[in-house]
DNA sequence: TGTACATCAGTGAACGCGCGTTCACTGATGTAC
DNA sequence: TGTACATCAGTGAACGCGCGTTCACTGATGTAC
């Protein structure tokens, strides 16, 4: 059913490149290479072709998460916080307007909620558990301190890069994958660094 | 001109409540309380609605940054942090929904860049920077650890606010003024501890 | 004070357009005997 | 192999509707003499 996936692609492309907005009914027919009939051969109608985009969008952060609890004992937690943080800001950054797109209308956010619940799937706060989970494990391994809430250090890490790909959005940027990695080495280095002066976590050391 | 404010509110408070898609002109007048054609005795068409309501919003977090650089010297950093996180989860939360309205067609992306670009008026990085400068001020003071970058710092700490707040949205919850100030606090401390084991900074210490 | 006119905020009704959706259809491919 | 029928992906043209916008207008208030 190649159609059917010409559809979805279409769609989101359109949304990426030029808003939800424009994403009509005969645009997406047009961009895809069928006629507007042909959508709902294969979609009950508009609303399910928006959430066949958002669920069937790139495998996104999950096999960099993935990755993480299965490489990255043997890894420098410096490397893996930079590597999470640079496929977060690819990710982030790829998807910004298809996901905001969810406030164009609550329906559309309702119905996303809905189709989440029924079906399970990743939401937004999968990346966050999961690289807390990672850190929570280091913090047993010896190798991040213990003195830190593991939930807030991934609060901190993706949510640097999930502004930061706003920011490269809305400012119509773009940050090639060398430079990603570049700004996400600095948020990990910083994250790792701790402010106060001296010696810090005074619980140990 | 009370007619004028009329409108810009009741188009912010659909365009929150129900989304940008929901902000037609017929509703807009309907709930401002006057005829469509009103309008466009205000405004020259509805973008110049939609630019109204996105740079006549609420005065943000301007007054909470600008009380860090004026208080910010005589109050524990650790506070000022916290107040700053706090205020920005409300901010950021309150804003949302209208802010991501800008994603809907390219068009008003663009429009509203030029407004920006023309008169002034702080852009979405102007907390970032605001942050920025009062994290190398008490770097400066020695309250803060001179190896860490000043304006990572503040991604961090307003970019897990930026994606706190969207989860809030996203998840159809809501926060109190006291829950936010709990949720500012974790993640100041969390910034504010640094995570690798024993001492920390080999530059210092 | 009264009269004549100008101004101005706001309106009801209509406009053309493009939206999402449905209809009756075509023509190619598969299946039965 | 040939014939008759069923299936199915895809279509052109039309639909009703609600959108943003404009029109000619009304009635209250201000100003001049």
């Amino acid at each position: 059913m190649a159609t059917r996936d010409d559809i979805v692609a279409a769609a989101g492309h359109i949304m990426s490149e030029r808003g939800y907005a424009h994403a009509t009914t005969k645009e997406i027919a047009r961009e895809a290479g069928y006629s507007e009939a042909t959508l709902y051969k294969h979609f009950a109608d508009k609303t399910e072709i928006f959430l066949a985009v958002l669920s069937e969008r790139s495998p996104g952060l999950v096999p960099t998460l993935a990755g993480l609890h299965e490489h990255g004992p043997s890894r420098d937690v410096r490397d893996n916080l930079a590597d999470v943080a640079a496929a977060a800001l690819g990710f982030y950054a790829e998807n910004f307007p298809v996901a905001m797109s969810l406030f164009s209308a609550t329906e559309l956010l309702a119905a996303h909620r809905a189709r989440l619940a029924e079906i399970g799937g990743p939401g937004p706060r999968f990346p966050l558990e999961e690289l807390a989970r990672y850190v929570a494990a280091e913090q047993r391994r010896g190798r991040i301190s213990g003195d830190v809430a593991a939930d807030s250090v991934a609060a901190l890490l993706l949510g640097a890069c999930f502004q930061q790909a706003f920011l490269t959005v809305f400012e119509g940027g773009t940050r090639d994958a060398s430079q990603r990695r570049h700004d996400g080495q600095r948020l990990a280095d910083t994250v790792l660094a701790g402010l106060t002066p001296g010696t810090m976590s005074p619980g140990r050391a």
